[in-house]
DNA sequence: CCTACCGATCGGTAGG
DNA sequence: CCTACCGATCGGTAGG
């Protein structure tokens, strides 16, 4: 059983609309749209079964088409890969921006942060990205993904290193404080239960009043 | 070039000790050593390289010795991380037996086991277990392991649920503050440099404190 | 403990 | 003449 490259993440289409899509929507886009349904089922498999795990013939299967079909679409599997941790960084200039304006309280900022971080990583192509890593790729295509966690990273030292100056935070090394906020919503694809009794939010909440306000009843020092 | 299988983890030995050893040892035990070279050597391999990607060739070389012989201590790859994890978790028995004392209190034994868990998930089968986990394994095999991290877990949520009941902790779900405090240390070997400037107990103090007291400088409700 | 292989499946590409 | 796609098979390597 195959599903429709619609059911991969594209809007749902009845087979009227496909047929005026056919004669409306310029190649070049149904081209890039076929593109991404690939991306999108890939970081699925990546996620699920791991990168060397997944067949390209597992990916056209998904997607109804054979494996050849695939090439024409894709350059081979490490760019497959790449496109989809690219891609799970999508927002992140955004993000990145709002945490930059200093109109607005630290912690609050913080718990922005983390909401969107939760938000991204337990979508597809977040998932394939700390699920997979990008210990597959080359060199020379991982520097490209890491720098977009650098960027990240630093996003959190330095909105660290301000909350420490402006009195809002208590003294923490930023790299540490950093590295644990990141270890705790990358390893929520782990776990979570998208069908559970606590939703994303529920776990950004839960998170961040502990690592704010911390898990003691009595504060210490 | 190849290691030695005493660099593999069992004391370094010289020539004339082999030999000694070599008339010594009874051949159970010099069998029984060669296999934890073996899963040690893997272990380490997985945790580089991910399992698939980790070849038999490659685990034999890295002893000196052909993938062939290494069917000689082992049934099948399969196995050889089944074992891996299984020794990850070995000294789980003490450290959840310490975690019933209820003379200590609760956030002083939730300190011991993050830094028991800590340095466990850094050692080359903890390693194994967080980078590679047990996608791999078939569910019979899978069962066992998960039987062990049930286990942990519900060590955590006892102690909070108990934390909560005498009024050392604040109110909290748990499942979430146990996901949390697993999620935050199982990442660390995706970040920490052993030649770094933090120690695993630097990392293990800071995380700790800040989930126990908060990091916002003044307590807020 | 090694040489020599096997059935199968991998990523990737040929011609049409 | 182009796109999109097929059946078949390439060279290499996996676990055993």
């Amino acid at each position: 059983m195959s599903s429709s490259i619609d059911e991969a993440g594209l809007p749902a289409t009845t087979a009227r609309q496909t047929a005026a899509r056919r004669r409306k929507v310029p190649p070049e886009v149904r081209h890039e749209d076929k593109r991404l349904a690939i991306l999108r089922i890939a970081a699925q498999l990546f996620a699920q079964h791991g990168y060397e795990a997944t067949s390209l013939d597992m990916i056209g299967e998904q997607l109804g088409m054979h494996k050849a079909t695939l090439y024409h679409y894709i350059k081979n599997k490490e760019e497959v890969l790449y496109f989809c941790l690219v891609k799970s960084f999508e927002n992140i200039d955004e993000v990145v921006e709002r945490m930059q304006d200093r109109s607005v309280p630290t912690l609050e900022r913080l718990r922005y942060f983390a909401r969107s971080l939760a938000h991204a990583q337990n979508s597809d192509f977040g998932r394939c990205l700390v699920m997979v890593g990008l210990r597959p790729l080359t060199n020379e295509a991982s520097v490209d993904i890491r720098r977009f966690q650098r960027k990240l990273d630093k996003t959190v030292r330095d909105l660290v290193t301000e909350g420490i100056a402006s009195g809002e935070l208590k003294p923490v090394a930023p790299p540490l404080f950093s590295a644990m906020l990141f270890g705790m919503f990358n390893w929520v694809p782990q776990w979570f239960d998208a069908n559970g009794k606590f939703s994303i939010d529920d776990v950004v909440d839960t998170f961040m009043n502990t690592v704010i306000n911390g898990a003691a009843a009595t504060p210490r020092r």
